[in-house]
DNA sequence: GTCTATAAGTTGATAGAC
DNA sequence: GTCTATCAACTTATAGAC
């Protein structure tokens, strides 16, 4: 498996957090993996850390806010993990797993309107980016995003007749713009 | 545009409702895509019928069955709406179309999990027939329905960075299945 | 089929002390 | 940075009368 590239420092979400902050954030993450965005409330985040819900509002000045960090860390752990770029077999392959790897995290990060004011500048290009260097042309490379994001969350939700999708699907998928 | 073919009986899920139950859902169906399906709660339903919260309950047992029902109703449309299939292109087309003409419906239609059980037997799968029609294979199907899917819901969701995706881009995915 | 009254639970968030 | 006390809003749903 190919290692993944470091997030350029500029686009690292948690960069002007306080340490605290970031523990909160850690824990959010945790929570929201466990049992996803619906159960993740400020009681039940404040919980898992051993504090008063009340508390968290030190660290973040609302739900909105923390909810924005996760999906910036999203958009930042994904991006990594699919860098440096091969090929489309092996960035489809890669996007997969580091999807299914973060099932909840990946929900959230793709799911919806996507509040673009609390994002660092430039990390959701930057997300996006290796879909560009995998297929060398920007319209090719929204395809290829899209029809992903497709299976994936398809799979994820179950919503395939076998449960999970069949590997030859996939394949079909990353044949079709190999 | 070709004109869409009328769902065999047993699929309709309105089929064992009461008049006065089938004029509620009509009215959730209006009310989801105005507002969205956080916006539809059993007061506001009652509200937009001109009656009390309370007596929903007549008609519906919960939420949940209420919102299976939409759910099926959706299938029911869109399966509709894709025949009688002339070819992967027209089919594109059309899937988009017809998610955009209704697009809170597809979503709640599309979003999560399935509740099989609450379905009529059989719609799901006639639902998503013409992919298979439309491409004679069952792993290509699958991954142009994923395809679409994404396309479709990054699309609504305002995710591609030019608001909504561009011809070049959709002409790229159908290209790609034909 | 509709109503009123109400239960019973949940949520995000604030004020102010320490 | 944490606490307690509390608010204000909102939800789905039930009981029972008409």
């Amino acid at each position: 498996m190919t290692r993944a590239e470091e997030c350029p420092e500029e686009f690292d979400p948690t960069r002007l957090l306080t340490p605290r902050a970031r523990e909160v954030l850690e824990a959010a993450r945790t929570l929201l993996e466990r049992d996803g965005w619906a159960a993740l409330t400020m009681r039940a985040l404040a919980d898992e850390l051993g504090i008063a819900a009340p508390s968290l509002y030190k660290h973040f000045a609302s739900k909105d806010a923390l909810k924005s960090q996760l999906v910036a860390v999203g958009l930042k752990d994904f991006g990594e993990a699919l860098r440096p770029v091969t090929s489309v077999a092996a960035l489809v392959r890669r996007y997969r797993e580091v999807a299914g790897a973060n099932p909840e995290l990946y929900r959230l990060a793709t799911h919806g309107p996507l509040d673009r004011d609390a994002l660092p500048p430039g990390l959701e290009d930057w997300s996006g980016s290796p879909f560009f260097e995998a297929t060398g042309e920007p319209y090719r490379a929204q395809a290829l995003w899209a029809a992903v994001h497709g299976m994936v969350i398809l799979e994820l939700d179950g919503r395939f007749p076998t449960g999970s999708a069949p590997k030859a699907t996939w394949d079909e998928l990353a044949n079709h713009f190999s």
